[in-house]
Parts: structure tokens; sequence; C-alpha cells
RNA sequence: GCCGGAGUGGUGGAAUUGGUAUACACAGGAGACUUAAAAUCUCCCGGUCAUUGACCUCGUGGGUUCGAGUCCCACCUCCGGCACCA
């Protein structure tokens, strides 16, 4: 018999798979499964383990449906730009093209080791001017269609990384990568219009097959929330303050309006005699970091002078400044209730303004409010004239809406949490905003036959603030395409999550030099089946992506027939913990190299412990101890599957093989890797019992059940038992009734207390199951002498005898 | 604070969705083969008390039910997301 000896099989059936291109997608078959990974940023660390549990789950799903007779397009590529190449670049003078090829080259001798699936034939790299000439034709398209736009706003400043970032790049006020405080920069930046879409990318979800929490999150970051924008005049002023409230059936306990410190209307509206006051307020607030503010969670603010007219009570509202009202929320301006508001109260008690209950609330509690413990806005209204006694969240919210709207106080509104997308990057290695500035003509789109606008060479790395590109003189030399005299280009490149929101397209036709993917291929191959990845994408790239499919659709260059969405089925892998339960680092020492693993015990065994680990989506520790029990599983496959194949085989076993077809399969559809693994090493066991009894069926059925999980090896056995490479061009059938038992043991309860077992066919009757149960010799002693007053049998499952006495 | 997810043997985890809790593995114990070890194979393996058996056990405490890991209520712990959001 031959030995396993895993390094020397699973480098040859590689190789024969990648010069026979057997996973070689066709464009003209009807059953497609696009089965897509999350493409990796290369990095200088390689491989982690996490990367083989996703790409593992899909390769055995694309194995499995190309057995089943899909034509499936399983892809790999690379997510090439950004900031870690440049950063490498700036302390070791590597230049990113060069550091991030290397990685590549590393990465996908990493992948093949594992015998992944992928059609090698259509690779892609984002920082390629192949595809970064895409990624600037639609930044075009999106110009073109109003959907980019430059802007002065009030933008999230990285310090470390010398530069802005998207608001969804922010985490905890800090910057997602370097971690450093993220400050507040007025500037004129890139913007993609996401909030256009903020209703389709909410109402979306709903259509598909993602999990629930992460659609959740979506939800939440779009964050759709109904209000009303209700408008009061202003005491000596023609300006009206607009607040934004979910809450206006409160209103009759409005006691003061505040406003953002950077609204527009503190200059217009404060008194002279209040000036000075609130000028030196607006100056020392703005200087503030998001962290600071959180920090300073004491209420400040600064009287204006001026009031607002609380139409319903004619109330003379003080309008304050404070910077516990956030600019770029609602409105900006905000209408204090302090009865009802835990804000408005903390910000009323610190400044002695009036408090006034409008609700008896929830707890029965209808005293002055004096404390904040009062503070709540559920119960039933007071004080509160047309609205008393309504209650307060369903009738009376309603009732006081209507009547805001039918007198012109107010304006129903819905507002979205979502904000525009901040594309702009002041770093070199990105795809370049291809756009000219001419004196004389403005912002100019660069002609499309033009691109790619080429990232020069010429360039110093080192951050500035300033974008690297601005300082090249090759790249900077342009004429306006309008007039022809001397332009500057724009220096910016756009962030790396605009080139990842559509490379899933580009695979359905990756050579296409005429369009960034043709009408009829992406007809053929869309919507991605199933996209796998890691649950940090949550809303970043998940949700960028879906804007681009819908902003692209509605262009016209992606079909309709596809669908609004790009993603039909979404699944995360849960995070792969170190053996002591920490998440893997570097400092802490914990961390498992790929290549090591299949160094020792072979690709396939390293792809079948990751599946048999535990749940696919859960987070789970690594162990090196039971990694050589799936080793073991295989080493007995091999020894037990090289036996010559006997004549016939047994009922049982039979039965075995035929359950396991069965719960493979469908734990394959269902992500539940390591169940399907757990029966066939039931299976196994089944097979090794019986040497003698396993016929060529089953070993054949065996083989294929196994190949998807560990490839090599199953290739390798059926070579070896001459059974062909054909054998994996068919998944194995399952007899529905081979997988039912002709006898079952069911339980028997006294009283709902198991007292013994016996044997029944699985339709035995409820008179024949209890004769059997009353006579089982457990069971006896504890119903003699009892009235049995209830029997509840469940077939197949437990019979219960309930007694008395 | 709000919104999600999770809590089962010494360990990773199973449990036909309300029906014999601990499948499949790992670790551990005993034995076989071996001069020996490794490898392999066979058996045992939740806890307490005990004579054949009984009782307890799925984070904790209640509840519904003939029957609850699974459903309901309250609470505890861990992980993830959001957060002066009007």
């Amino acid at each position: 018999m031959n030995e396993y000896n895993p390094q020397e099989i699973e480098q040859k059936w590689q190789q024969r798979w990648q010069e026979a291109k057997t996973f070689t997608a066709s464009d003209d078959q009807a059953s497609k499964q696009y089965i897509l990974d999350m493409f990796p940023y290369p990095s200088a660390a390689g491989l982690h383990v996490g990367h083989p549990e996703g790409y593992t789950a899909t390769d055995i799903l694309s194995r499995f449906r190309r057995m089943n007779g899909f034509n499936v397009l399983h892809p790999m590529g690379w997510d090439a730009f950004g900031l870690p190449a440049e950063n490498y670049a700036i302390k070791t003078g590597v230049h990113p093209d060069k550091s991030t090829h290397d990685n590549i080259t590393n990465f996908t001798r990493q992948i093949q080791s594992l015998g992944l699936s992928y059609d090698w034939g259509r690779e892609i790299d984002t920082s390629s001017p192949e595809y970064y000439r895409w990624t600037q034709w639609m930044f075009l398209q999106m110009y073109k269609n109003g959907l980019a736009e430059r802007k002065k706003a009030k933008v999230n400043w990285c310090n470390t990384c010398q530069t802005v970032l998207a608001n969804e790049q922010v985490v905890d006020g800090n910057c997602e990568r370097s971690k450093d405080p993220v400050i507040q920069k007025d500037l004129e930046q890139w913007f993609f219009k996401t909030t256009q879409y903020a209703d389709q990318l909410l109402e979306d979800l709903d259509t598909i097959d993602w999990p629930e929490p992460i659609k959740l999150m979506q939800r939440n970051w779009i964050g759709r929330q109904e209000g009303i924008d209700l408008s009061y005049d202003i005491d000596g002023s023609n300006e009206k303050i607009v607040a934004f409230t979910k809450f206006p059936e409160t209103n009759f306990g409005a006691t003061f309006i505040v406003v953002a410190p950077e609204h527009p209307i503190v200059r217009s509206i404060t008194t002279p005699e209040q000036e000075a006051e609130v000028l030196a307020y607006v100056e020392r607030t703005a200087g503030l970091t998001e962290l600071q503010r959180k920090e300073n969670r004491e209420k400040t603010g600064v009287f204006t002078g001026r009031y607002a007219i609380n139409t319903l009570t004619g109330f003379k509202m003080p309008i304050w400044v404070a910077d516990f009202v956030l600019a770029n929320y609602g409105t900006g301006m905000v209408v204090g209730v302090p009865a009802h508001d835990e804000r408005d109260f903390e910000f009323a008690q610190k400044y002695s303004l009036e408090i006034i209950r409008v609700m008896k609330t929830t707890d029965g509690d209808e005293s002055p409010v004096t404390e904040l413990s009062q503070v709540d806005h559920n119960g039933a209204m007071m004080n509160s004239d047309f609205l008393n006694g309504m209650d307060a969240q369903s009738e009376a919210k309603t009732a006081m809406m209507d009547y805001m709207e039918k007198h012109g106080l107010g304006k129903r509104v819905v507002f979205f949490n979502l904000r525009d997308w901040l594309i702009s990057r002041q770093r070199y290695w990105g795809a370049p905003i291809p756009i000219i500035y001419c004196d004389e003509h403005g912002e100019q789109s660069v002609p499309e036959d033009q691109l790619p606008v080429v990232l020069p060479t010429d360039v110093d790395f080192r951050p500035t603030g300033e974008s690297p590109l601005a300082l090249s003189k090759t790249f900077q030399d342009v004429s306006c395409p309008t007039c022809g005299q001397p332009a500057r280009r724009e220096s910016d490149t756009m962030d790396t999550f605009v080139c990842s929101s559509w490379y899933y397209l580009r695979f359905c036709d990756p050579n296409n030099e005429q369009e960034f993917a043709s009408p009829d291929k992406l007809k053929q191959w869309l919507p991605v089946d199933m996209y796998v990845g890691g649950a940090e994408h949550a809303v970043l790239h998940l949700l960028y992506a879906r804007f681009f499919h819908k902003a692209l659709q509605d262009f016209g260059f992606i079909p309709k027939e596809v669908g609004r969405e790009p993603f039909a089925a979404l699944r995360n892998q849960g995070m792969i913990l170190g053996e002591d339960h920490q998440k893997m680092s570097k400092s802490v020492g914990n961390v498992i190299n790929p290549d090591d693993v299949v160094n020792e015990y072979g690709a396939d065994t390293l792809r079948l412990y990751e599946m048999f680990m535990g749940p696919f989506e859960d987070t789970k520790p690594w162990s090196t101890k039971s990694i050589k029990g799936v080793r073991r599983f295989l080493d007995r496959s091999w020894s037990a599957m090289q036996q010559p194949a006997g004549i016939k085989t047994t009922p049982d076993l039979q039965k075995t093989l035929h359950k396991t077809i069965k719960k493979v399969t469908n734990d394959i559809e269902q992500f539940k890797f390591n169940t399907a693994i757990s029966q066939l090493m039931i299976c196994l066991n089944a097979i090794s019992a019986n040497p003698e009894f396993v016929d060529e069926q089953t070993q054949r059925s065996f083989l294929q059940l196994l190949s998807p999980f560990a490839p090599h090896l199953a290739a390798e056995l059926a070579e070896l038992q001459g059974y062909g490479q054909d054998l994996f061009a068919s998944w194995p059938k399952f007899d529905e009734t081979l997988t039912q038992d002709d006898s079952v043991q069911v339980a028997v309860q006294v009283s709902g207390k198991v007292r013994g077992t016996i044997e029944l066919s699985p339709d035995a009757d409820e008179a024949s199951a209890r004769l059997v149960a009353e006579a089982n010799e457990n069971v006896v002693k504890h119903i003699t002498g009892k009235e049995i007053i209830k029997v509840i049998y469940v077939p197949g499952r437990i019979i219960n005898l309930i007694v008395k006495g």
C-alpha cells in the first residue's frame, strides 16, 4: 500500500488542475453560480489562518456546485492599493508598486498551495492601470450623473495618516487604521452622494439573503428617522428657527432653543451685547476634536440674547448656542423640552431655564420635574390643550404633527443618519481622481479616451498633508481639455474602497479593453450567488458596493435583469483565535502560519480542520492537538479506500452511506461544514468496521463526498483505485427509503422521567408501543400499583406514561 | 445608555427546532502489538451517593408544558455595533 504523503500528491494535483485549466469558467451556460470571496489586501505578513477559512468554504461550495452540474464562476484577485504599502515605502524607500507585487507573489503561492479551485485566468489587481482606468471611468460616470461632487465640508482628518477619512472609517472618534484621534477640518473634498440612495439602500435589504445582524447594522447606519421640522419666529429678526424633532407632542413644554456653534444663523441673530461672548464660545468649541467633545460631557452654552416664540403657548424661548447640538444632524437646531428629554433637562438645570411638565409619565408621576430620573417621554399628555389625555407616542404625536402642518408651523420630514461618502485621499498609492482644473474653465473631466490617468513614479511619498501627486512635475503638466491652456490635475487619489466597490463586476469580463464588462457577461453571471468574508466589512465595503451597483445600473451600465443588489447571499466567517483564546497577534506571539500547517500536515488537513473547528460564523480558538485528529481521519480514509472493493455491502453499511450522502449534501448547502465532516467520520468508522463488505459503489460515493473537502486526497485515491477523475463530474444521490431505520430506540417516560428504552419499528402504533413499554423491566416497577391516566406517544421518539397514585 | 450575538463535559463542539442532553473529535485512563518508544488497534471516560440503582446537571432564578438546552419573564457574564442623534 502507498504511504499517504500529502505534500507530494497535493503538488501533483495542483499542477494537473492548473495545466488542464480544470476550473476555468465558461460563459455560455444557463445554470450558473457566481461564488465569491472578499478579495484580500496583499499585506506583507502574508496569509493568516483566517483567510483559508472563508476560502475553503467557498471552494467546497464551488466544487459541490460543479459536481451538481452548475457552471461556476469562482475568481480571485487583489485589493492592491492602500496605505500600508505607502507607509512601508516611507520607512524603507521601497516603491509601493514593488512591495505590493512581491506580496501578491507570496499570497498567490500560499493560496495556490491550498488547492483552491479558482479560475486564475480572471485574476485582477486593482493597482494595475488596466483596472484603475475603469475605476477612474466610474468616477467620471458618477460625476456626469451628479453623484460625484466637490464641496467644502467639515471633514475627518487623521494627523498620523495625513489624510481625510470617510465617516465610516472613524471608529470611536479615532482613525480606523492608525487608531489616533481624528480632528475636524474644513476642506474642499470629493464626495459620492450615497445619501441619494439612502431609501433604496435601506429597502432593498429586505430582498437579500444576508445574516440578519449585518442587515440590522446597515439599517442602523443608514438610520432612517421620521420627524418634523418645526418653524418658530424670532423676536426682532426676520430669520426663523427650524428645529427637527421626533417628539413634537411635547411642544407645549418647549422652553428654549439651542443652536449648534457652527450654524451660520448664530452670527446673524446674536445681539450686539452678547456678541463677544458668543463668538468666543464658537471659537473655543470649533477647535475641539471629536474626542475632546466626547470626554467633556458637561453641558456648556451661551445665550445669544434673542428669543423665539413658541406658537402654541406664546412662551418666549431664549435661543442659546451649545456644542451638544451637532451641526450635521437634523437642522443643527434643537427645541428644548427639558421635562421630557434628558439632555435638555441637564442643560436647563445648569442654566436655570424653565421646566414645564406636559405628560403624566408611565410611572404615574405628575409632580414638577426636578430630577433627571423623572425625565421620560412615555405617558399621557397633560398641560397640552387639545392633546390632553392622549398617549404621547401614538395619538398625541400624530395629532400634533397634523396640527403643525395644518397651521403652517411645521413640515413632516424623513431624516437619515447616512452621510455622503468622502472619497478624496491626500495620499499616493491609490487611483488618481481624473479631474483637471483650468483657471478659465474650472473643473473639467479628463476625456474618457485619455484614461487611465497614470500614477507618476517621480514622487516623494512622505506625507505633508498635501497630496504627493501635487509635487510631481510630470503629473502636473497638463492642458485644459476645453481651451488647451496650461491647467493642473486634481492631485488627490481615491479611497481604496472605491476600487473594491466594483471588482465583482470586473470578474465577469476581466480582460475587456472596451468596457469595464460587457452587458452580456454581466447578464451571464450576476448577481453574486454567494459572497463570503469577514464581518468587519458589515457597513463599509458592503454598503459602498451596493451603492455602486444601484448607481451603475441607473446609468445603464448594468442590465436590469440581474436585479438591484450585487450580492444575493452573504455569509461571514467567524474569527479564529489563538490557542490561548486570545486574538492572534504578533506581539502576543500566538500567530499560526498556514504555511507551517501545510508543510507539517498537508493542505487537505488544514482545509478539513478549519471546517471542522466549529460553526462557520462563530469565533473559535485554534488547537494544534485537534488538528492531529483530523489528519488521523485522512490517514484512515487513505488506507480504507485503498482496500480492494468487496463484492457486496451490508444493509447497515448501505444505510449509513445513504444517510451520509443526505447529511453532507444538506449541510454543505447550509454552510454546516463541521457536522458534514463529523458525518463523514461516522461513515468511515462504519466502513472500517466492515472492511470486506465495502463495495465499489461505497468507495466511489465516499470519495465523491470527501472530494470538496479534501480534493487532493480524493483525486489521488480515485486514480489509485482506477475510478478516474470523471468520478468527480457528478455528486452521489441518496435513496430516501434507504435512510430510514427499520427499528428505532424509543425512550419510555413515566410521568415525564425517562425510565427505560424499547426497540420499535418507527411506524408502530400506540397500542403496540404501549404494550412493549409497560412490559419493559425498568419501567414495570414505576407503574405497578399505579393507574395510567394518559399516554403521549411520539412515534420513533418517546412514549410517556402519565401515572396517578 | 441603546441595539445585536453568545453562554452545553477537562477542551472544540452536536442535538431532526418542544421529545433519550453530551453525536463527532481532542485530551485523559486501561489494555493489545513492540526489547522500548512512536504509530496503530480495542475498551472506559459529565457529577454525587451507592449493593443491583437513584438523584443532580445545558450561565442564575422563576414560569408555561405530559415533557424545556430549545418557548416566556427577570437577572448575571462575555463578545460585536451605535451613541450629547434632538
